[in-house]
RNA sequence: GCUUCGAUAGCUCAGCCUGGUAGAGCGUUACCUUGGUAAGGUAAAGGUCGCGGGAUCGAAUCCCGCUCGGAGCUCCA
């Protein structure tokens, strides 16, 4: 049997004239449909219930992945050269009609000419051809069978190794975990406002939505570009520390390479989809792709591995449902900072695994989260679990406290083990950050060898790690931590090396402007962010806007501050005044911000130049 | 994607139920004020009431559709 599959907006057909003499007897009448997918079908020579069964049974998955439940069998004799006689055919068609339960199912009339016409949707999964014979074994039906059997078993760890069932666990001292594992019975939440990380993300000027664009597509404002700009040098400087080699690749691909095509006939996704002169192009929803294909093209020997490849994507893109998207925590474009190892085998893979542990570990902390926001999940199969006990033990102990576990009976995804660390804001909402895997497909698929010891070609275990996540999501996360500051009556502020304004000197009249120049002069060739307020405005009201900005220093410039060696200096951390000099204020930022990246300050220094961003 | 709520000045919002001249605060601009650690004063400018359609003598206000946003659901390779 042949099978031509086609996701449609619609098709309408007029049955003309009979064209055998076996045709069916039918009121020859126009039929439309929309939404529909239609299969063109030949039956062929030998084709039986078996195959009937089959072919029914990929066309269910396959609308299933498409999320299509109204089908339309149309026969089309075009599509082979050993068709089966038209009876055959016929009854064939009809049982598999009648083995579509689940679907609205329609079928053209067989043994007419008929006309059509037909629009066909443009992505990936919309156009699909299948042979299916008696003794087909199709990759498909493994992913059927597999994904049918698929079984989660949730539990919590404790740094002791052992493993609690969620109903047992007592979570008094671990309310975050408790959201997270029972995410979905999560009770309902009593506000009915957006997440405060929009108002601030807007407030501070970082980002904002942009309608212009789809939905999910932010604009970033000049503070926002800088902060993003740091947090993306400082995940890169960390990567490449741990030996990352830092590559770029394209964010679109064909869709009809025969590894994408693999990969989405197993894993479908839901991505942007660009038709440009007859490819089918989609763009990226992860670095893995550009990657791997270029690592296939490496020559590589065990000697070679680990081979780390990092690529920050900006962007990567996934088309989220709209529903889904709020603010800065789930978008459609976003920045990913993204390192695959590939290993020659399982045991380098684990030592290379901890390393990257450690180093998400440190990266996530470095952004300024702490490891008390955050909750680990942990996910293996049954039988890496088995094998791997200490392993996994070793990670929940080094994190201390318990951890919530997802352990499957066989393995569906292409990773036997994966773990995440989720940041729980304030509205019960849990969003990984960092996340590490273990893959022991994708080598394969994309063909990537590596020479062993012993002269033979051999796959490599790819790890996936984002040590941080997509950068946004740690803007969200700084913020959505700040909001929750401010609930509990704490001054909200960024990490000092991400605050775009570090020190802000206010001048009491503009006859001290002058001095504030100098003095900035001399802050900023010692890459420090300052800038000076030289509006005129009374110092109360310059005070007020500085800390609504959540400016950590403000330095009033009067009578005193000329003629003294030592300053008063508002402190937004320790909410006082302290006295120091200059030199004195310089190196403690220094110290604070050490080993972070610097950036000149994104606005200009004057704030009377400055536009003012109210959105 | 589904359910539901919303959109009025650059920003935050009132007005809408009960149709009849477009409102406030903040911000902006100008002038005055020359200041000491969270808002100095006066005045002016600023609106296609999201977009499109309908019923009405007449719509920001009532009805329908669309766009964008929020919340909930679903989803989250």
């Amino acid at each position: 049997m042949r099978i031509l599959q086609l996701h449609c907006d619609s098709i309408e057909f007029t049955p003309v004239k009979k064209e055998i003499k076996s045709a069916e007897e039918i009121e020859p009448s126009s039929k439309k449909l929309d939404e529909v997918v239609v299969a063109f079908v030949a039956i062929e020579d030998g084709d039986n219930s078996v195959v009937a069964k089959k072919a029914m049974l990929e066309i269910t998955e396959s609308m299933k992945k498409v999320g299509c439940k109204k089908l339309l069998l149309y026969p089309y004799a075009h599509l082979s050269s050993k068709l089966a006689s038209p009876s055959t055919a016929l009854s064939i068609l009809k049982e598999m009609e009648s083995l579509a339960t689940d679907l609205e199912v329609s079928r053209a009339p067989f043994g007419w000419t008929k006309s059509y016409k037909i629009q066909v949707k443009g992505h990936p999964l919309a156009e699909n051809s299948k042979t299916i014979t008696a003794d087909d074994t199709d990759s498909t039906s493994d992913a059927v069978k597999a994904e049918s059997k698929i079984q989660s078993y949730w539990h919590i760890m404790t740094t002791d190794g052992k493993m609690h069932k969620v109903e047992e666990f007592n979570f008094a001292k671990h309310s975050g975990l408790e959201v997270l594992a029972k995410y979905e019975s999560a009770k309902k939440r009593s506000v009915d406002e957006p997440p405060p990380h929009v108002r601030l993300m807007k407030k501070m000027a970082i980002a904002d939505y942009e309608p212009a664009s789809d939905s999910g597509n932010m604009r970033f404002f000049p503070n926002g570009r800088l902060i993003k700009s740091l947090l993306e040098r400082y995940v890169t400087d960390k990567v490449m520390e741990y030996g990352g080699l830092e590559v770029e690749t394209p964010i679109m691909y064909d869709s009809h390479h025969p590894s994408m095509e693999s990969y989405f006939h197993r894993f479908p996704a839901r991505q942007y989809n660009i038709n440009s002169e007859g490819k089918q192009l989609f763009l990226r929803f992860a670095a893995c792709f550009g990657q791997f294909l270029m690592a296939k093209d490496f020559q590589l020997s065990y000697k070679n591995m680990p081979l780390k490849l990092y690529e920050l994507t900006r962007y990567s893109f996934r088309k989220e449902q709209s529903g889904e998207l709020v603010g800065l925590r789930r978008l459609r474009a976003f920045t990913m900072p993204d390192c695959h190892a590939m290993c020659k085998d399982m045991e380098q893979a684990k030592e290379e695994f901890r390393k990257r542990f450690d180093l998400s570990r440190e990266v996530i902390k470095g952004v300024g989260m702490e490891e008390a926001d955050l909750e680990m999940a942990i996910r293996f199969t049954e039988e890496f679990y088995n094998e791997n006990k200490s392993l996994i033990e070793e990670l929940v102990k080094k994190i201390g406290k318990p951890v919530l576990v997802e352990m499957w009976k066989e393995r569906f995804f292409y990773f036997v083990l994966k773990w995440e660390f989720n940041y729980v804001d304030s509205m019960g909402k849990a969003s990984a950050l960092s996340t590490d895997q273990i893959d022991v497909e994708n080598g394969k698929r994309y063909n990537i060898e590596f020479i062993d010891e012993n002269n033979k070609p051999l796959n490599p275990i790819i790890l996936h790690n984002s040590p941080s996540g997509a950068i946004e999501r740690v803007i969200y996360a700084l913020l959505e931590k700040a909001a929750k500051d401010t609930s509990e009556g704490k001054k909200p502020q960024f990490p000092l090396w991400l605050a775009p304004t570090q020190v802000r000197l206010i001048p009491v009249k503009p006859e001290f402007l002058d001095y504030c120049e100098k003095l900035a002069e001399k802050i900023s060739t010692n890459d420090i962010r300052v800038d000076v307020d030289d509006r005129n405005e009374s110092v109360g009201k310059s005070i007020r806007d500085a800390e609504t900005e959540w400016i950590r220093y403000i330095i009033v410039i009067g009578e005193k501050e000329v003629n003294a060696e030592k300053i008063g200096i508002r402190d937004r951390k320790s909410a006082d005044a302290k006295i120091l000099s200059i030199d004195e204020l310089i190196k403690s930022i220094k110290e604070e911000t050490l080993g972070k990246p610097l950036m000149r300050l994104n606005m200009n220094k004057h704030l009377s130049k400055r536009p003012q961003i109210m959105v």
